[in-house]
DNA sequence: CTAGCATTCAAACGTTCGTTTGAACCGTGG
DNA sequence: CCACGGTTCAAACGAACGTTTGAATGCTAG
């Protein structure tokens, strides 16, 4: 069993994998066809039916590679925190789940930059099958971390935890979309935009105040 | 000049303009084909070419019958709040902004619901020419706004108050589509996703608590 | 060396897409 | 009454799509 051989076993599937995650991030998934996808991998246009079966089983292959790693990073930087002898912080909460991801912006190079952003898109996907695929990869995170956050915050209703996770969910979306759709980025300095640093540090700040809002007019509303 | 001809001249244009409306929302708008969408609007296959000349131009002429009027409002808005005499509170800024949207949102017979959560998609729509066209839409209003905020917050450099908006447009967009792609909204009560009023309590408190937050951790990593 | 297997390849399949065509329809003004 | 402009209609157009096919290729095991 020659070594040499295990690597370009799986080379093609790589390749096929890389440049749809960059041709889908481009063009959305309908405007992405096995044609344009597999001349951009330099393969043969029977090739993504031959390793993957249909387009929509390529969709899938492409998230599966970059999201389930991320999502049990975000699992295992939660068990980190509740391992420790005193309970975790909300902010430190919203660090465990933002730096996964924020991880794959500062990855320019391998391309996770690209999927960090297909990923913000499809979280707004019509498509009804792959918006199930991706929350059936997100449920286990989302129950951790919402048991993780009602125990960090006993004060605040649980219903309104739902509702400030799903706004900080969108923040993260949004952001990382960056599509610059209504040109607000555009007034900021260019090397900003990636540097994950920093955009880390902006989005917990942001993000820690909005989860911490005073309870006040809600509840008054709502009752 | 008979009159009873006014309205039905336009009825054929504004049963596409319906269907169309609807359809792109559930299935996109590469996945809806003028044969579906020409047969849930009742007319002929060749009247969305007659009516508007292409396919492009429908998509357009969607988001201007209905953005158009909303952002106008949002200008009324905020012209509203400048001309009084003290300085508008951020806060009051972000209902300005909010409100147009949010009165849509309980528009559930006339399709404005329909519409707004189409438009929180289409924020992060791969489309170039789509993306554009939202963004010009948009410029102006963003512009005042940015302008607005600045005066009512002058301690914050310009550059962190731009991802901020960045921030609360992605909150904004994300809540809207509420496709429930993370399954969370799936935890709170049914008939509170689309009470306006409980909604825009929500959203400003988390919003207001986001634009507000503290400086000091970005002015250090940014240093 | 050869048989066998996984992979690659060019070509074609049937379907669906957005758009166009030219005739039919119909209320209105001359 | 007729003729005309705006509108609707059924039918067809060429292009592009995802997928399938069957032969060619190249490496591996016996």
């Amino acid at each position: 069993m020659p070594l040499r051989a295990v690597r370009p076993q799986h080379e093609t599937r790589t390749r096929i994998l890389d440049a749809a995650e960059e041709l889908f991030m481009q063009h959305g998934f309908g405007g992405t066809s096995m044609r344009l996808l597999t001349a951009k991998a330099g393969v043969n246009l029977a090739a993504v039916n031959y390793h993957f079966g249909s387009k929509d089983a390529l969709i899938e292959a492409v998230f599966r590679r970059r999201l389930d790693p991320m999502n049990q990073a975000r699992l295992a930087g939660l068990d980190a925190l509740e391992a420790r002898a005193q309970p975790p912080a909300p902010e430190e909460i919203i660090r465990a789940f933002l730096s996964p991801t924020l991880e794959l912006v500062a990855d320019a190079k391998g391309g996770g930059r690209n999927f960090v952003r297909l990923l913000g898109r499809t979280y707004t996907e019509p498509a009804r099958a792959i918006r199930q695929l991706i929350g059936q990869m997100y449920a286990p995170v989302m129950d951790r971390y919402k048991s993780a956050l009602a125990r960090a915050l006993p004060q605040m209703p649980l219903e309104e935890l739902v509702w400030r996770m799903h706004f900080m969910f969108g923040t993260l979306a949004y952001t990382l979309a960056a599509t610059d759709t209504v040109q607000l980025i555009a007034g900021c300095k260019p090397e900003d935009r990636y540097d994950a640093r920093l955009l880390e540090a902006r989005l917990t700040a942001f993000l820690h105040a909005g989860l911490n809002a005073p309870l006040g007019n809600v509840i008054r509303k709502a009752a």
